[in-house]
Order: C-alpha cells, then structure tokens, then sequence
DNA sequence: ATGAAAGCGCTAACAC
DNA sequence: GTGTTAGCGCTTTCAT
C-alpha cells in the first residue's frame, strides 16, 4: 500500500507526530530532524493522505462547481479563471454539468456537501427558478456566478448586464450611428437586463427605438441563420438602420453576412457589435467588434471570493461583486 | 455540526452499524427498522461523510483530470462526454487545467494521487515529450486520451488521426476533386497522422500530392486569417487546387472566404473540408464540411475504461479503445 | 524538541 | 436481525 507517517517514523526511529509536525511546517522541530525527515518523505515519494487529514481537520480543500453546460465558452472561461487562482492555493475544482436539469443539479449538490467540499460555486442555468433547496439551508460557504437567486442572501459575482447594451451603444454614438437595430436574444433574464441597458443608453441620448428593430432569436433556430434572415430583411425596407446590436456573436455575424449580400459597406453603411468577443467568430471575414463578458476575471474574483468565504467560517461579511464588460474594437465599426 | 450515523443510531436507539448498513443497502435489516431510518434520516437531511468512509473503504468515488486546457471546444467535449457518464455511477470529476506548463502538470497529479483519486485521466498536450514522471509508477490506474506517452503502457482511449486525412480525401474524390491542397496545422504529432493519412489516401488513388500545396500554420498567426492568405496565393496561381481539406475549421474558413472573394464558386469549382465539427464556425456562411472527432463518444469512452479499471484493481485486462472520425456533410461540397 | 493518547465518521469482520 | 470491536491515516492536545 501507500507509504504512511508511520512508515516515515518507524523507519527514523520518529514518532509519527513528529513527522506530521515536518509535513505541515511546524516550527517545533530541530533542523536536523526536519532535514532527515523530508529526505526519507522524498526517498519513498511520500504523500499524504488528504482524506485522512480532512476527516480530522473538517477541511478538503475541494470546492464544488455546478454548471448547466461545460461547453459554452462563456462558462469554459469561467472555469479557467477559477482554476487558475484556485491551482496556486492547492485547492481543487469538482466539477458537474448538469445541462439544466433542475433534478440532477439537486443530486449533484448533494454528492459535493457529501464529499464535504469546503465551499460550492453555482452558475445558475439560465431559468434560475428552480434553485436546489438544499443550497438555502446549508451551512456550507456558496457563492454565485452570476445575479444570485431570489430569496437567497448569498454573495456573488456577476457582470453588469445592463451595461453590455450601453456601451455598445455608446460605441455606436460615437461613431454616428443614430438608427439601431437590437437582436436581442432569448427571453431570459440576461437578456432582459441587456435590453433594458440598450434602451435606457438610446432614450438617454434622445434617440428613439424602433419597435419592429427589436429581434428575439426563436428557439430552436441556428442563430447564425436567425441573425442573417433579420437583416436581410432590414437591408431590403425603405429605411434601414445603420448599427445592429446583437446578443450574441454569432447573431452579429450573421447580420453582417447579410449586410454584404445585400450590398451594404461594413462599418461605412452598416455598423454591427457582438457580444461574448467569442475569437472563433469575431475573427473572421470583416471582423467583429464585440462586448467582451469578462469571463476569466469574473472566474478570478469567483475563486478569491470562494477561498475568503472560507477563511471566515461563518461571518457573511463578504459582499457581492460586479464587473463591468469591455468593449473590443475591430472592423465591423468605424475606427474614430 | 453535521448529522452523523451516531445522531441517528441514539436517536432510534439502535447501533450505528445498523444505521450504516441501511445506508449501503445491506439486506440483513428488518423492513420495519429501515424504514425508521430512512425516515429519520430524511428528517434530519443526513448526509454521509465521504472523506470518513473514504478513509476507510480506500476509495474516494473521485477521478482526477488533467487537461492542458478547459476552453479548447475539442477538450470541453470530452469533458462533457466523460461528465455524463460519471454523473450516472456518482463519480465526481476533479479537473485541472495546467496550460501545456510542465511543472503544474506534475504538480497536479501528485495533488490528486495525495487526494486519493480512484484513477486518472490524462489528456497530454501536444508535447507529450514530458510526461511526469509518477504516472509511470503509480499503481493508481490512469487512462489516457489521446495516444499514450511512449514508454508507458497505460489504456488509452484515443482517435485514429489518419482517418481524419484519409476521409477527407475520400469525401473529395467521390466528388471528383483531383487536385488537393492540404492546410495540415502545426508540427505536431497529431497534426502529422492526419497528414500522413491524407498523403496515403490520395497516393493510394493514384493521384499526386503537389508539395507547393501542402501549407503549415505558422505559430502565432490568426488560423483564420493563415488559411485566408493560403487560398488567396492559390486562387491566383496558374493551376488551382479544386479541393481543400483543412486541419482545422477556422483555417477552413479562412480558405473558404479567401476562395469567394476570389470570385471562385464553392463548392463547384473548389470544395473544402475542415475538421473540428465546430459549430460556431462551420455553420456560417457557405457552411463548411467538416470532420467531426467524436469528442463526446471520447469522452464516454473514457469514462467507462476508467470506472472498468477501477473495478478491477490491478489486473490490467482493459486494453485500448480507438475511434473513429465522421464527416458532416455541408454546403462547402458537392451534394451527390 | 519530541511523543503518547484520543478521536474525526465510517465500515469490515465478526459475534450474538 | 442487530450489535461489538477495531481501525483506516491523520491531527489536536497535552505531557515530557
């Protein structure tokens, strides 16, 4: 089996707590002993047993995560963001997809405070109603990516939503545009949030919002096709807009396509923004200029939010945090 | 604190290993005392300590993975695939992203072997050259993805790359292509299959392979933007390619928008194939053909190899699992 | 500076 | 069917 402490001590003629005193950095030791010990740890590659340790310290140094997809790139940069703070501190990500099955995601929860994971991140699914009970009575540290459930007092970290819609309409201001066009997604309360910023940014400036200029995607269409067929038809009326907004990248890329087909000049006739600054889309043909969502920083202050809720057992003194999305200019806007 | 067996066991006035055995589902309990107990252990939300029965039963129901990185579409599928089969045996996925960083790799795997994990999975990056150095002599069982390290005789679970070359070609030549132009990517292993199975497929047809239109990516370029250059050379030379096959979809891309405002016709007169299967980039525009890497069933198959290893303990009967590629067919060549 | 004893919560192997 | 004993590998506490 696995070398133990004791093994390590009986070998030194040691005992086992003067090992564990070595193993943990204690400063009771002499250094000669210390030097003896960590040789023969290294010798027989010695590791601890960290179920062992957390059974008697009540510490895992695993943090549970819960997502609704592990291959939406928004949530991957989360993640990357979150292990990259969480590997410099030796703790570990158990991670669970539960692709928006309000059942499994209950289960999974489970299985981590089971595994007594010192703390649980929680990306709620996009129909954020059905939140696991168990997260409101648990005494374990969780933390929200993303607005925190209703009727929950838990810190999170979330982006500005509303400023997404504002600064791409900022951009457009800027640039002259005056007549925008909005794709604005799904119905889901990202999406809402975005809306409400596009709008406030566009009455702000004294403009107005053309009704039959605002776009839903339908279910179950690609959303490339669904951004294209929109502005097909915005090219072919009388009066088109001259900047198109779009929730996604991949509707924005889909606008501008149809733009050109039609005959349009991107960004001198018709200037488009994306949101999500997703390389694989904004980086082709007349390239994007897109809302960048902040992923990775918000997986960053995720990750350090998470290791402070768990130094402080118990007292909430940590806050919610918000980030601001960036804009990333390319070619699909004008350069001044 | 937390519920334990003992809470219950006081509580019933029973002992708690009979506490124990109904949790594990032992059948020597009475009908009538299990039922007290679940019910009890319902009202008090009791949730088993992992760590202590981890202690000791000597396994943890966790499985380490390192990846080089989480945000790769191609990683995040395996990801997904492996996550749903652990979900449905209540195996918990501990995942690490090390960056294609050596020393993190090495780190990381020793931080999971000290976390007990019940195996391994290995996703090498695509400098396999540095393998660490425990995997080798660990007798936890660790499966890997993608071909395995030489010098290490582990299962693997891995993609026959030369496929990915080979049908591409196949595609083409029934759609009366004759004359190939190959993007084949980076140098490295990987990249080198599905090169030398596309050499092998259009020799072993009897055709020429023309060494003026075989292109590598050159390292820190935009792979759009690489593939747009290459077809743009092509399109204006003397002779041109009439088929394309890419070792990714942006390069694909890139080779196909470069093809169109060369005023050439896809697919008529040059068809093109990338690989990848990634839907943000093969469903805009003239949607690309492209072959698909099975990363999901990848991913599933690992996951089986993986709880089939850890079943066995020891004995290494489970040998490596191969697979194959799929083309998905689109408009970026000829329907029949 | 070193060590002995106790116990974290659970389960394997046996009694009864 | 139910309970007793012992111990997984480690750390906490307290002696020495």
């Amino acid at each position: 089996m696995a070398i133990r402490l004791q093994d390590i001590a009986n070998d030194l003629n040691l005992s086992k707590m003067t090992i564990s005193k070595v193993l943990r950095g204690q400063t009771d030791v002499s250094a000669e002993t210390k030097a003896r010990v960590l040789k023969r740890m290294k010798e027989l590659n010695y590791r601890p047993n960290i179920s062992a340790r957390s059974l008697r310290t009540g510490q895992t140094y695993c943090v549970g995560m819960v997502v609704p997809s592990l291959t939406d790139p928004t949530v991957a940069f989360i993640v990357r963001g979150i292990n990259e703070v969480f590997r410099s501190a030796d703790y570990s990500l158990v991670i669970s997809a539960v692709d928006g099955d309000a059942e499994v995601e209950e289960r999974e929860v489970e299985l981590h405070l089971s595994r007594q994971v010192d703390a649980l991140i929680v990306l709620p699914g996009s129909d954020a109603s059905n939140n696991p009970q168990t997260l409101t009575i648990t005494t374990t540290p969780v933390v929200y990516v993303g607005p925190c459930p209703p009727r929950v007092s838990q810190p999170s970290v979330s982006l500005r939503e509303d400023e997404v819609g504002q600064i791409a309409v900022q951009h457009l201001l800027k640039r002259r545009s005056k007549r925008f066009a909005y794709l604005r997604g799904p119905r889901t309360a990202v999406a809402d949030q975005r809306f409400t910023g596009f709008l406030e940014a566009v009455r702000g400036a004294g403009l107005a919002v053309k009704q039959e200029w605002i776009f839903e995607t339908q279910p179950n269409e690609s959303e490339y096709r669904g951004g294209f067929e929109v502005m097909q038809r915005l090219a072919a009326g009388r009066l088109r807009p001259d900047g198109v907004i779009a929730y996604t990248d991949l509707l924005a890329a889909g606008a501008r396509d149809a733009a050109i087909a039609a005959g349009l000049h991107i960004p001198q006739q018709v200037q488009v923004i994306g949101s999500g600054n997703l390389v694989e889309v904004c980086e082709t043909g007349i390239t994007l200029t897109s809302i960048d969502l902040s992923c990775e920083e918000i997986g960053r202050k995720v990750a350090r939010l998470t290791l402070r809720r768990i130094e402080e057992k118990g007292e909430t003194s940590v806050r919610s945090v918000t980030l601001s999305p960036k804009i990333m200019q390319r070619q699909s806007t004008l350069l001044s």
